[in-house]
DNA sequence: TTCAATAGTGTGAAATATACACTTATGAAT
DNA sequence: ATTCATAAGTGTATATTTCACACTATTGAA
């Protein structure tokens, strides 16, 4: 019979791993829902296309390490972000054993750094039609969107993708692209206006029609009062 | 600026992490919920609880070593077990760091071998009157709990605490120990029914009362024909 | 024969989700 | 100035799902 396991806990001699984090970064534009990717430089896979990721530093959370990555890239720090789940097939980088947390991040394409983004030659590629990628990179992809998708219809996280003031039409085309599906107009309204957590400004965005279409805020606070959140 | 952090991946030098998976052991005995906790034998934090745990071995996938440390454990070989998530909290083990990926393995009581988790100083507590526990254990197991009531309620994964045959007044304690809630005995029963996915065999269970509950079998191929599983 | 205890069953009301089509406002073109 | 094209905005009826609710059936034990 093998030790209790618990002493083994004490062991210090214990095999130890390297962990990355690789960071699944949402932006929404022109009605596309879009991922950044990173051309690997290097071989081997070289120009593949890859999740941003790097390594967890010893003195550093997963949490903070995801951050971390994120605003080296890209220059962002307060971004909304949340744990997918982790990937630890022994053999899912072939060249050395990684293990990998990822990580979803909505951002919104006005904040970033556009300089730092080109010179890390990150691109982006709409959620339809994505290139090929290395290694599991494929997997965290598709399980980050099925949480992305469940997220949005149980709680107000798509507002991150959009900026502080928005039109109704617009936050339509975000649910229709992460969704998948069409949405009928009045339905989603209907649900959203149940709700009562959106503030109508006085001011139109005029860009996508003549009519124009009213700017929207989402309030917090309002928010807080939302018993069931549901699109 | 920093170095393109592609390089980084490259890197042979990076830092390496201590990684444990810990278990979250559900059983369902006498209409609770039960979670398997150890006593801690050794210092520090002596006579403690925590949960099962063992640390990912270099040449084995996440998966194994969770089904490993609890074959290690139980005896039990082929267990329903999910990836819950990642606790990366740099001092989250005040002695050393160690990251841990959590599993939440639904089990049948009548299946361990008795003598082994004896062995183990292992004891079964109801969810809802657990002891004080080590470290962040306390918010893998509240983690694992909401996990747990989302996929009872969107799939058939609570049968894995059931015996082959089951009755639906054992059934219906399940579903209220781990919502936490009561449950309309005739609503619930006409959900199941709808979805047609049980068979009722000419058997009863006489254990629980005069009249006896017929026993009912989970049909996975009929399962399998059900579009929106939802209880 | 009665009693106690659990198993088993159906209906109506309320809430929620879905389907569906026309009017409005405005800038651009004539 | 009138017309036209385009997207914004709005309400109602139906279907589906969820929820609330109470009595009868069966049986072993007393």
């Amino acid at each position: 019979m093998q030790k209790p396991f618990q002493i083994n806990r004490a062991y210090k001699e214990v095999q130890q791993i390297t962990v990355a984090v690789d960071c699944l970064i949402f932006g929404f534009n022109e009605g596309k829902l879009e991922l950044l990717l990173v051309r690997r430089g290097f071989e081997p896979e070289r120009d593949r296309f890859s999740l941003i990721g790097g390594f967890v530093h010893n003195e550093e959370g997963l949490d903070e390490a995801a951050h971390r990555v994120l605003s080296e890239l890209t220059g962002l720090e307060d971004v909304y972000m949340e744990q997918v789940r982790t990937f630890g097939k022994a053999n899912r980088d072939p060249y050395e054993r990684v293990l990998s947390v990822t990580y979803s991040a909505l951002v919104l394409k006005e904040n970033y750094n556009d300089e730092l983004v080109n010179s890390y030659k990150a691109e982006w590629f709409p959620i339809d039609n994505l290139p090929e990628l290395i290694f599991d990179h494929k997997d965290m992809i598709e399980s980050a969107m099925r949480r992305l998708r469940r997220r949005i219809k149980t709680g107000p996280v798509g507002f991150n993708l959009l900026p502080e003031k928005f039109t109704l039409p617009q936050l339509q085309k975000l649910y229709e692209a992460i969704l998948g599906e069409e949405i009928d107009k009045r339905n989603f309204r209907k649900k959203l206006h149940a709700m009562d957590f959106l503030i109508r400004l006085e001011e139109k965005d005029k860009s996508e029609s003549k009519k124009g279409a009213f700017l929207y805020r989402f309030d917090e606070d309002k928010y807080n009062g939302v018993k069931n959140f549901s699109i």
